[in-house]
DNA sequence: ACAAAAGTGTTGGAAGTACACCCATGA
DNA sequence: TCATGGGTGTACTTCCAACACTTTTGT
């Protein structure tokens, strides 16, 4: 066809953070590490060209002919960043004529979950800096508004088992759970409800093993149950048709 | 760039129409024009050329590289068949490297509601025809899992308000809000708790006129509320970024 | 023994469901 | 007056937030 338009990349990355402090230690680990708990942070690279140069911008790039968008978004987010999520969503596709002063854009953003142990992968340093979501403006081409929104939908459609699958590791107590989702909420949450709650959403289920070492009684570990089905897109998180 | 890659919009439009029926009678008209009430269906074209020459598509075409996505949306479909929906809403852009024979296209795909007036401007032909969307299978392209994915959307997450405001009039009885949802939901609902939640919603406000003409005691008219605001991204519906 | 977190029970209110019933109109 | 849908009332159930309480561990 021929139009003159540029297909890219973005990806909004996020992942779970004392506040303060440098990925690697992350929920569950020592409190004391902010006044809140830990929050939501993503990783913004600095530009090294026009437009927009030093200004900080998400992770992307342009999408090649043969591969398919989901991979464009693992392949250019490995390169900027070294991060290599396991699960990756389609977000929504931008493309305002003027969105980028070179040229016509379309840039298809995808969301990812990485937890905090994967976020310390992303070499921080010159070009790539871990920033509080919330606090993330200034930044390159229209990506202050697609960060608020891909934080309005993080908060708006969460379910128990993917973000405890995502966000911290295959085995959680189910405070660690609460943890999270009190972070990303922004607000306390009553632990016996909440234990409730997630026991009746059937997306996790208990083991034998209990998270000994604790200062305190043990708690039983559980783990995110494979998939419920029905309820969500059945290629997200997956691969095609992406 | 030059990246060789095409960017398309196709868009999914769905109107309650008569089982059987004509577009132009919808839903609150004469009873008797099927088993089960409306059903939704949607408009679908004819491939003049290739690929999948003579197979049924969804009605879209080329983005210019001057107008936004929804425009380009809004244009194609006013091409293809006439309408011209007063809403529209990105669904999910599809980018399978194989999924067009003859290059990388890249589809932007939005969904619009129209009113079953609104449908009879879809001047149905040799090469437009409404096609009941759940039995629509056998499309072009990977056009089949988009409907499919566009009908779980709309089942999933729909409010009394907007699909009021979208498939019927500006004023509308209960009875035949209450249609309309029976029909996508492909459920009977309680009259009384239908009415309930909905005057609970505050989607819809009542009006002090009343629909004469029926066989029976004449029912208020209601109107679809303005927004209620927070609940979903600012921009959809509207224009811009898009 | 004590502190602190794990885990259970109970209660009250909100919201959803089923269904009985009265009201208003056209035929 | 009667059939029919419009509209109201009400009891029942289910869900959810608040919070008191018991259990289990490390120190």
């Amino acid at each position: 066809m021929g139009q003159g338009i540029d297909v890219a990349v973005s990806t909004v990355i996020l992942a779970l953070l004392p506040t303060g402090g440098e990925p690697g230690d992350g929920p569950g680990d020592e409190p004391g590490s902010g006044p809140g708990g830990p929050r939501l942070h993503l990783p913004l690279v600095r530009r090294t060209r026009e437009p927009h140069r030093d200004c900080w911008a998400l992770p992307g790039g342009w999408v090649r002919p043969e591969e398919s968008l989901a991979d464009a978004g693992r392949r250019t987010l490995a390169e900027t960043t070294g991060l290599r999520p396991s699960y990756l969503e389609q977000l929504y596709t931008f493309g305002r004529p003027d969105r980028s002063p070179t040229g016509r854009v379309v840039s298809v953003v995808y969301t990812a979950l990485v937890r905090s142990r994967e976020a310390a992968a992303a070499q921080e340093g010159e070009n790539v800096r871990w920033s509080v979501a919330d606090d993330a403006t200034g930044l390159a081409f229209d990506h202050d508004e697609v960060v608020r929104y891909a934080l309005w939908r993080l908060r708006t459609k969460i379910e128990y088992g993917s973000i405890a699958r995502h966000f911290i590791g295959e085995r959680f107590s189910l405070s660690q759970l609460r943890e999270v989702h009190e972070s990303v909420l922004q607000r306390r949450l009553d632990p016996a409800n909440f234990r409730r709650a997630v026991e009746a959403s059937g997306t996790v289920e208990p083991t034998d093993e209990r998270l000994t070492g604790g200062r305190h009684r043990p708690p039983r570990l559980y783990r995110a149950v494979p998939a419920p089905h029905g309820a969500a897109p059945p290629w997200e998180g997956a691969g095609p048709p992406a």
